[in-house]
DNA sequence: CCTATTTCCTACTATGTCAATAGGAATTTG
DNA sequence: CAAATTCCTATTGACATAGTAGGAAATAGG
């Protein structure tokens, strides 16, 4: 299930690409728009700064702006970034995960399909076209 | 992200069909086989067991067995029964969910979206196709 | 009837995550 | 210098996860 970082980072995202006017638009703005705590938000939007997806200014017209285009960001990168991980099941969230069963697994090569089938389609979908 | 009670209540389907002799199967023998604690497994069949999806059967002899044969059961209604819901999102989980900003949300219909290709996926996947 | 086996039931616990809130320091512009 | 804004650390309450513990109730075979 996807957590409100993730859904409310995304918004933000979305925010940011619809009102950008080229210059750095302040999380207040966005806090209202977007009816989320202004405190809340500041911790997804430093997840954000710290993982490249936008960039900060501080001090009087300040504020956040896109690094790329729209059409550049895709939903995958944005959940992986404040979800940490979009695997389905904890055997493929970490890649050295050494299952002692994973060999003989029955369900292993459902879920791999499965962790597929959603990435294929979260990393297909891009922030251009939720505008 | 599903967790180990969906996963190891999959688990069980599974040794239940693989295992099916006709009587029941002690909750023992499918504890050692998957490598998993009884005690724990105690409390993930009792849910099955409530959700119809096994039978149970107290004392000697006793055990646990499928109620339908394993390409009557789907994927899908088993991780649901043990989850509670398979929604990616909050805003869906609930029938009820009233977001005030359902009418204006940019991200729903991709929400809604993807929770149909899971849906899709889960309930298309059948206990038989896993043995 | 007795015993072994097995499910069934209630309770408890440790750890971690989620969804924030709080207060203030640092930065930048006009 | 003042106002606006990000940046940073700490704290909190509620809930979920992943179990463990102990014993009561049911059932079959001898």
């Amino acid at each position: 299930m996807i957590s409100t970082k993730g859904r409310y980072g995304l918004r933000v995202m979305i925010d940011l690409a619809q009102n950008d006017n080229g210059s750095y638009i302040p999380l207040k703005d966005i806090a209202e728009r977007q009816e989320i705590s202004k405190k809340y938000l500041e911790i997804i939007v430093k997840q954000m700064v710290e993982g490249g997806l936008i960039k900060g200014l501080s001090g009087k017209g300040g504020g956040y702006r896109l690094v790329k285009k729209p059409e550049k960001y895709t939903v995958g990168e944005i959940l992986t970034l404040m979800e940490g991980t979009i695997s389905s099941v904890a055997c493929l969230a970490e890649k050295d995960y050494n299952c002692p069963r994973r060999k003989k697994c029955d369900t292993l090569p459902m879920w791999k399909e499965f962790d597929s089938i959603v990435h294929d389609y979260l990393y297909g979908k891009k922030l251009s076209d939720l505008l």
